[in-house]
DNA sequence: CCCTTTCTTGACTATGAGAGTCAAGAATTA
DNA sequence: TAATTCTTGACTCTCATAGTCAAGAAAGGG
C-alpha cells in the first residue's frame, strides 16, 4: 500500500465532487454512500480538504460540498500533498526513507529515494481530476456497450 | 514512508555484503554493527535473504554471509520484489492502491496505480548495488576531502 | 570428542500509525 | 422551533510492522 486509505478516500471523495459540479450542493452522506467511504471518517476528510481551497462547504439544511475550481485545474498531486501536509505538519524530506538518518551510510540510498519520490510525483502532477472522470466514464461505457 | 524498514534493512545488508564482496564471509554480526540495524532482526532478514539466491551463508566457526553475483547485475528492483513476495506469498497487483477493488468506481484510479508503480520500478530497476557502492565511495571522498 | 561460534527456525511480544467512531454543538432554512 | 447538515476534536480500535527470544543444528578448532 503506497497510498493510506485516507488519502484513497480524498481522492474519491474530490472525484465524485468534480463529477457532480454543477449540480448544486453535494452532501456528505450522499458522497459517502455513492462512494463507499465510512461517513463519519469521510467528514473528517473532508473538513481538511476545505483548507486546501479546492472545496467549500454550506451547512444547515440543503447544505453540502462543492469543488471549487474546474476539474482540469486540480492535479492529484496537489491534493495528495496536500493530505500529507495535514498529517504531517512538520514534513521531512526524507520520509521516503526514513525519519531521522541518523547514521551515515543511509545516505548511500539518498539519492535513490529522491528519485524514487519524483517519478512517483511526477505522475501525480501529471493527472487531474479531469482525467479521472475521463476514465470512469470511459469505463461506464465499455461495460454498457 | 513508502518503503518498510524491513526493506531497507535488507538493501542496506546486500549492500554491506557488496561492499564486502571478495573479503572472505561476513558474519551477521558484523553486517548490524556496520549498519546499524537490530542483530536479531538481521538474521531473520538474512535467512529470507538466501532465498533469493543473491545470498549465500556458511555456518559454523568461521561461518558467515557472502553475496553470489557482482553488485552491477543485482538491481534494488530485484532485491525489493523479492521481499515482498516473502511477506506477501499472494501479491495482488492492485497492492499499491487496495487489496479488494470490490466497488466499481474504484476502477477510475487503477490506471493511475499502475503508472505510479511503473514509474518507481523503473528507478529501482535501473538502480544496481554497484551505483549504491558508488554513491557510498562518492559521499565518503567528499567527507575527507 | 567436546567446545565455541554462527547460522536456523519459528513462535512470541510490543508499538505506532492509521482507521474509524462518537457526541455535543453551531449554522441554516423551512 | 424543528429538522437538517456541517464542525470539531477527542476518543478507541485494529493490525501490519518491528523487534525479541530460545532452543537447536551445522561446522570447525583443539
Amino acid at each position: 500500500m503506497l497510498i493510506t486509505q485516507r488519502n484513497q478516500y480524498a481522492l474519491r471523495a474530490m472525484l465524485d465532487l468534480a463529477i457532480h459540479k454543477g449540480g448544486g450542493l453535494r452532501k456528505s452522506s450522499e458522497i459517502a454512500r455513492a462512494r463507499n467511504i465510512p461517513p463519519r471518517f469521510l467528514e473528517v476528510i473532508l473538513s481538511q480538504l476545505k483548507g486546501s481551497g479546492f472545496v467549500k462547504s454550506k451547512r444547515g439544511y440543503q447544505g453540502g460540498y462543492t469543488l471549487i475550481p474546474e476539474p482540469a485545474q486540480i492535479t492529484v498531486g496537489e491534493v495528495l500533498r496536500f493530505m500529507d501536509r495535514e498529517e504531517r505538519p512538520l514534513h521531512c524530506i526524507a520520509c521516503i526513507s526514513k525519519c531521522k538518518c541518523s547514521y551515515d551510510d543511509g545516505c548511500a540510498f539518498s539519492n535513490l529515494w529522491s528519485r524514487v519520490e519524483a517519478a512517483i510525483y511526477r505522475v501525480y502532477d501529471g493527472t487531474t481530476l479531469q482525467d479521472l472522470m475521463d476514465n470512469e466514464s470511459a469505463m461506464t461505457v465499455e461495460e454498457t456497450g
